[in-house]
Order: structure tokens, then sequence, then C-alpha cells
DNA sequence: TATAAGATGTATTTTAAATACATCTTTAAA
DNA sequence: TTTAAAGATGTATTTAAAATACATCTTATA
């Protein structure tokens, strides 16, 4: 059970930019930072976008700053939003419905949502101010 | 974020077997039941007798049975057992300590553990023989 | 003693994630 | 108004893990 690193990577990216307020951040600032490979990382920012978490300046002095202020983004809508499936088990994916024959009769597909549900619900109790660095 | 067929495979043998007590399963009834690849489940269940969740007799009329019985086996502890891996992000998977260049100074981390607890506290409510199908 | 059952090890296939590459568009400073 | 710096977008390749397949060995009992 892991998240995928462009979801940690996200994560990173809001931090770096919680980090420095009232600044555009440019992707190779990131990308050397973070050593991550740069065109990977314009796939994660690109998203960011989408899902409204940053916005972006193009051109000349340009770059990324958060879209809310970052008392204002708990990581648990971050992690809802950058992690691409939430399919624990098999019959939780649309695409591979009745696949397993007891599907509908097991029990264990609400219990999985409940308890993935718990695990959203630890991290909606944090904002992302909250998880920048210590020292 | 999901968990492996394999987690869930083991999830469905043990079902399977807390269904049929006092009898001997073999891997071809379980094959056929699920419409899964017999060498893939016959991988699935030594590592089931492996973590001590089943017993197995081999011969003629041998089979599979459970070796506690299933009001005795929380879910969680399948799910601790049987998932490979927990490294929810990059910093839990002890091969790729420092790579993450805020490790140790992100607070991401114990939250992330926290929620992982969460999600397999919520499992270990739930007895296997509270699983079993409705009807 | 024949055969049905599981045990074990290796190899291949499949899939999704991660990474790389190429090119386009926007913007502001010079 | 030109130009370079920045992000946007689409495609292709690589990697790694999971899933599956194949082959052979061991055990137990009818
Ligand atoms: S129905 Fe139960 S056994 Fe089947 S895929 Fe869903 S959780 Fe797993
Ligand atoms: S230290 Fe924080 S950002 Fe880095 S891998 Fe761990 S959780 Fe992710």
């Amino acid at each position: 059970m892991q998240l995928t690193l462009h979801t940690d990577y996200a994560l990173r990216v809001l931090i770096y930019l919680a980090m420095h307020p009232n600044q555009r951040v440019t992707i190779t600032e990131l990308s050397t930072f973070f050593n991550i490979s740069r065109n990977h990382l314009v796939k994660v920012v690109h998203n960011l976008g989408l899902k409204g978490f940053i916005q972006s300046v193009r051109g000349k002095n340009g770059g990324l700053y958060l879209s809310r202020s970052a008392d204002q983004i708990r990581v648990g809508e971050v992690v809802r939003q950058m992690e691409a499936n939430f399919h624990i088990v098999e019959c939780f994916n649309p695409q591979k419905q009745g696949v397993c024959p007891i599907q509908g009769k097991c029990k264990l597909t609400s219990l999985l949502c409940r308890a993935k549900e718990q695990f959203l619900k630890e991290l909606d109790g944090t904002l992302l101010s909250e998880v920048l660095l210590n020292k």
C-alpha cells in the first residue's frame, strides 16, 4: 500500500511554495532543490494547477505560487485530488465490476471503504501550514 | 493507493475456508470458484501457510483449512501480514533513506504514519467471521 | 505403488508509474 | 519589438513491480 511518487512530489512542491510565500518559484528551482526529474515535475506542477492548488505565470520572471495560503489547504484534500486512484481492492474499480465472484456479498468492501476514509480523515486534520519544516 | 491482488486473493481464500469449516479445500477448488490463475493462488496459499493462517495436508484427500477459527482472525492482521510493503511515501522505505532532501524535517512522515495506523485500526475492528457473505 | 495433492523455484508477461524528449505558447524585460 | 525565460502540452521510452505461466519435486493415502 503506497501513494504514488506523483502525489508525494505534489506535496513537496506545495511545502516548498508554502515556505516561500509572496515569491514566484520556478520549476527548475524546485527540480534542483528536490533533485527530481524536471520533466516529471512539470507534470506534477501542471496537475497541481488543474486542481487549483497553484497559479503559474509564464514568461520572464514567471513561476509558481499557491492559489490559497498554506493554512487554507488540508493535506487530505491534496492527497484526494492528486492520487489517481483509490481502488483499494479490485471491486472498487468501476472497470472490474463482477470480476470477483463474491462481490456484493462480501462485507470487506464496506470495511475497506471505511478504512480508506479513516486514512484520509487523519490527513484532513492537518493543514499544509502545519507540515512545514521544523527547523 | 491500493492493496495488491495478492492480499485481496489471500482474503478471498480465508473467506472461502471460513465458510467451509471442518473441510479440506483444495487449491484447484479455490482457483475454479474464484476464477483465479491456479499458479498465482499457489503462491498466495503458500504465503498464508508461512504466516500461520492456514494448514495444509498433502496427498490424496489433502487440502487446506484455517489454523484458527474465523472468529479468532482480525482482518487487519491478515492485511498487515500479507501486504508486502506499507511504504506510503518514499521516506518510509529503508532503501530510500535520504533521497528526499527534506526528510527528517518534514512533518508529513509522522502524519502519514498515523493515517496508515488509522487505516489498519479500522480493519482490526472486524473479524474474519464477520466478513462472511451476507446471503 | 499409483496418484492426487501441495511445495518450490524460475521465467515470462503485463501494467502502471516514472522518466525522457520534442515542440509550442506566453510574457515581460531589454 | 525582439528575445529569452518561463510554463504548456503531447508522445515515446524506460523501469519496476505485480501477476501469471511453466517445470519439477515432495508428501501422503487409498
Ligand atoms: S468483493 Fe470482497 S473479496 Fe471480492 S474484490 Fe471486493 S473486497 Fe475483495
Ligand atoms: S520527507 Fe516528507 S516530502 Fe519527503 S518523502 Fe517523506 S513525506 Fe514525502
